[in-house]
DNA sequence: TTCGTTGCAAATGTTTTGCACCTGA
DNA sequence: TCAGGTGCAAAACATTTGCAACGAA
């Protein structure tokens, strides 16, 4: 791993993301950060997200329906995902420490984090009469 | 949602999924189904895993890198995927239900399935000394 | 006959990358 | 000064889709 400089967009990058409560897309983050900087490329983002995630500063979520979303929450929490509106709720589960020992016991290797979506319908989506499909 | 048809091709998706053990991607099926079929082709294969997953005969694993991996295999169970090579291992836990009613009381809907991922490096290449990065 | 399914190819959407220039240490 | 970071544009991937032909019911 090279060393690693200052750089004002990764700043802004992260500082965005932890003043935000919701999941932002990389293509989300772009838009909204290019009013402070008219400038800055998409590349950029990208580069900054994947660096900041690999340094665990940020957490990617990867939801299954198209593009990843990043969280700049770190406390531990989990998600719910609504299967209509792919909305991403932050939910706390206590249990999380005793089932990643359980884990660990049927592990291959050596359990480092978790991640844990759950799926069903909102209960936005359900008020609205949706079911399912 | 439509009538469904029978068809060869779905059929020799769900059928090559089940018989395999481990997690392969919609490239993978693909690649593998034209040695019995030489005209299938990925559209159709796309096309029939995103099907087969609506039905919920088969299982979408998203592990946030690259490619989305398909698994045939209904039993419950969760995944360990080591950060390094990226190969995807079946394990069981067992307090999964117990977990998913307690996220039940926490949840801003219905829970209906939950996904359950481990990350870490795994004992192959723990072994071959690399560490986390 | 009907309508879901297929193969093909083009289109779409997301993410990565090469390169010349810029900037923090 | 110089390695890391940036903007830009092109490329690389992964996945979806339009359409005419095909095939199951």
């Amino acid at each position: 791993m090279p060393a690693r400089k200052y750089s004002r967009q990764r700043e802004a990058v992260k500082h965005f993301l932890m003043t935000r409560r919701d999941h932002p897309t990389a293509d989300t983050v772009y838009s909204c950060l290019r009013e402070d900087f008219p400038n800055i490329s998409l590349g950029t983002v990208y580069r900054n997200l994947s660096l900041l995630a690999e340094l665990g500063e940020i957490h990617r979520i990867s939801t299954g329906s198209g593009a990843e979303h990043f969280d700049g929450n770190l406390e531990p929490h989990q998600h719910f995902i609504c299967s209509r509106c792919h909305t991403i709720y932050d939910i706390r589960v206590d249990q999380v420490d005793t089932l990643m020992d359980a884990a660990q016991k049927a592990s291959p290797g050596s359990i480092e984090s978790c991640h844990l979506n759950f799926y069903g319908l909102c209960d936005q989506c359900a008020s609205k009469g949706f079911n399912e499909n």
